[in-house]
RNA sequence: GCUUCCUUAGCUCAGUCGGUUAGAGCAUCUGACUGUUAAUCAGGGGGUCCUAGGUUCAAGUCCUAGAGGGAGCGCCA
């Protein structure tokens, strides 16, 4: 008999006909009479109810049936007796596909920490909380894809594998294929990359921005959507090693547009889990965050704060003076601390802040600089709990502008001639942003580790799985 | 990378000042129960106290080193 997906059996008005339905066993409970099993095949957080009439079946029978294990049940779908559920199945045939050993199978009915269940990643999407994640990342994606689409933004893959070091966002891996132990060296005792497979040193991408922004110069709009590596050792519940990131360019625009952009973006994506994510949102506001849903709603219903750095370095000064203690001083020049930020957005505004205009030492070489010569016009916006979400700036677009920062700053420039070309040929006003998926499906579950928000994290010291 | 905390049963944890045979809840197993919802009730089994040294008559407990994990910070998305 054809297999019905649990969402729609759930659903389904067609109460007294025959139904199958297949899945993973999350309990099983009852006396000789009668058994209970509920049953989840992740296609909702709800299980469904497969009652079994212990006059029609044996002990021996439903043996196999405990928890982790994976049945196909064929019975009539009726509507419930029991409070609970609307609808449940009276087991006419059990089918086991796979069995667990009770006495060994991690997963128990309660009780799990998400330290415990990151050492059993390969069956945490089995829980309650992880399939609810998961489906709200699946859902996050759908609606980055739908939202670019929609506003005519192109889908651009740009390459994980590259050779220019210089992209300046971090620390890099190395991708290689020669043998670590019998490396070739030049007279001067530096490794030779010219026999190595690509020819001189390569790594994998730490930013698609430099090459998003070729397309932009292209097609006018265009965003990438795809994993980003960085090999610096950071151990914090906000960072891993290989991370997804979502990076729209977009030719002609300037900094107000691309504010607007921003905070239009992140709300489209809030408002989406809230259309689209109801079930799996109650279950995170019930169990990991009691305010979850209404922070979500509050975000798509709230305007972000428009503040340039210096404004809020002043604000800073205020409180300093006022008598709020921070661990670190707070200038200007300086580079904000956490504690800064989470103090504008938490306690100053209470909302979302998009922070512009920063100090040029602070911030990097490609930012577009102000007529004060002192700042550039990045745009980040700042989140309650999770800090930067999102990294963002006009580009310069001057060549001879940008050559004077790239001097004044020794970066290395010689590989990365065919980013420079962008201003050489037909130069553009363009912006963009870069926006850590992980980081926004924190906000959106209300998870407090970026490591329970990605099905295998990557963190230091960590790649199992 | 820095600071700090943690590691005891399958899981979550307690374990007093260093002192008898290391405990609890849940899970698991056995039994009871005619509709359960993290079912309930009764009983049983289950331990490399992270690892390696050291101090001591005696170490889960104190000391040193190491491993792993968490949090805060830095770097950043």
């Amino acid at each position: 008999m054809e297999r019905t997906v649990i969402i729609d059996a759930l659903k389904s008005t067609r109460l007294n006909e025959p139904i199958n339905v297949r899945g993973w066993v999350r309990s099983r409970r009852g006396n000789k009479q009668i058994n209970f099993i509920a049953l989840n095949d992740g296609s909702t957080i709800k299980n469904i109810q497969i009652v079994v009439d212990m006059s029609k079946f044996s002990e021996e029978q439903l043996k196999p049936v405990t928890t982790g294990s994976c049945i196909s049940a064929t019975g009539i779908l009726v509507a419930s007796q029991g409070s609970g559920q609307a609808v449940e199945v009276q087991l006419t045939e059990l089918e086991v596909y796979g069995t667990a050993d009770p006495e060994q199978y991690p997963l128990q009915k309660k009780g799990l920490s998400m330290e415990y269940l990151r050492t059993i990643a390969h069956l945490r999407p089995r829980t309650n909380t992880f399939g609810a994640v998961l489906r709200i990342r699946h859902n996050m994606a759908m609606a980055i894809h739908t939202y670019f689409h929609q506003h005519g933004y192109f889908y651009f893959h740009t390459p994980l594998i590259t050779a220019s070091d210089c992209e300046g966002a971090g620390q890099m891996f190395q991708v290689t294929t020669k043998n670590l132990y019998n490396l070739k060296k030049d007279e001067n005792g530096q490794i030779d990359y010219s026999d190595d497979f690509f020819g001189k040193m390569a790594a994998l991408t730490v930013s698609g921005q430099l090459e998003g922004e070729l397309g932009a110069m292209a097609l006018g709009k265009i965003y990438t959507f795809g994993p980003t590596f960085r090999a610096e050792n950071s151990n914090t519940p906000r960072h891993l090693a290989e991370f997804w990131m979502i990076e729209p360019e977009v030719a002609f625009i300037q900094k107000e547009e691309l504010m607007a952009l921003e905070e239009d973006f992140i709300k489209f994506c809030v408002k989406w889990a809230l259309d689209n994510c109801m079930d799996d949102l109650e279950f995170l506001n019930q169990y990991v965050d009691k305010g979850l849903i209404e922070r979500l709603k509050g975000v798509i219903n709230t305007e972000f704060v428009h503040l340039t750095y210096t404004e809020g370095v002043e604000i800073l000064q205020e409180a300093i003076k006022s008598g709020h203690k921070f661990e670190f001083p707070c200038q200007w020049g300086d580079d904000l601390a956490s504690e800064h930020e989470r103090f504008l957005v938490e306690e100053h505004f209470g909302r979302p802040v998009i922070m512009t205009d920063y100090p040029k030492d602070i911030k990097a070489f490609y930012m577009k600089l102000n007529e004060d010569d002192k700042t550039v016009q990045g745009t980040d916006v700042l989140f309650p709990q999770i800090g930067e979400i999102i990294g963002g700036s006009v580009r310069e677009e001057n060549l001879d502008k940008l050559n004077a920062e790239i001097e004044r700053r020794h970066i290395p420039m010689k590989d990365m001639w065919w980013y420079l070309d962008t201003r050489r040929f037909g130069s553009a006003p363009h912006a963009g942003f870069g926006l850590g998926f992980e980081r926004l499906m924190l906000f959106v579950t209300g998870m407090q580790n970026i490591r329970d928000v990605i099905p295998f994290p990557r963190t230091p010291k960590s790649a199992e799985f």
